[in-house]
DNA sequence: ATACTTATTGTAACAATTATAATCAAAGAA
DNA sequence: TTCTTTGATTATAATTGTTACAATAAGTAT
């Protein structure tokens, strides 16, 4: 799974012209697999021991690339510093308010509400996310022992 | 309309053993009467006049007083600097991908992704959120203008 | 090989936000 | 009232994530 979309979003690089560098397989690499939406700070401090000459401006440059090829996609919230979460089909995010953590979850997508802004806005819509907050279950057990 | 939200919010903070200081009455004021999500900088800025020896750092302690009240929510996007958004009924933001804008609208809250999302990842929910993105009407006749 | 383009590196600059210390204002107790 | 205490504001320094820039290195094509 992890080697197909890897495989395809290399692809996409090429066939827009990018060079794929070692870094940028790396990079790609690690997003794909992991399964953490990490932030550029985690990617770098993930691949150091592999490229220890590897600047940040590097990690930055490229997640710039990838977003604007389309491939990952920049998720900022409240916290200081984005997460980059790879683009794959249609899922939304829930975030524990306790500890941060990010689980994705599949719904199909809401094409409704999309028609329904549209027509109440004039906007011609291109695409929307969604977040849902709340504790997560490791959290609230924590809860539960400390009180 | 404005004047019933201000005198609420206000109440909110009493009970809360907040002191209400003219600062914070202004900048909860603004907040309210801009329909325009500000940054903090935006609120700065517009009371400067009234609140000439006003610092930043008051902005940004109050809007962190009034998100911890429930008042008001921070909204960040992608661009540099978070906006806030007075707390009302449910309401999602349509951005335009081209200017910025944020527009609301309002739809039925979407309790059956909630729970659904609760089931599938064990957490208990407590609110969500949603952005669409788009083009503006606006903006999308400036488009065919400039072609 | 040579020239040309593109990527990476290291570092400086920037901008939003937070922390700190000092001053100021309000509220309560004597 | 005056004193004391608490909380708010101010001014500024520090922090941090991100971007800009110039120099070097690596690919690519002629």
């Amino acid at each position: 799974m992890t080697e197909v979309h890897l495989r395809d979003a290399l692809d996409t690089l090429k066939s827009t012209g990018v060079r794929i560098t070692p870094q940028r397989h790396a990079i790609l690499e690690f997003i794909i697999q992991s399964m953490s939406h990490p932030t550029a700070d985690d990617i770098y401090k993930a691949l150091e021991s592999k490229f220890p000459s590897m600047s940040v401006a590097t990690v930055y440059n490229n997640l710039r690339v990838f977003r604007e090829a389309g491939l990952v996609k920049e998720l900022t919230y409240g916290d200081s510093s984005s997460r980059f979460d790879f683009v794959t089909n249609d899922h939304y995010h829930m975030i524990c308010d306790a500890c941060g953590k990010i689980v994705d979850f599949h719904y199909p997508g809401l094409d409704e509400v999309e028609h329904l802004a549209s027509h109440l806005t004039g906007f011609d819509v291109s695409y929307h996310r969604m977040e849902i907050y709340g504790v997560c279950p490791t959290c609230k057990e924590h809860a539960t022992k400390v009180q």
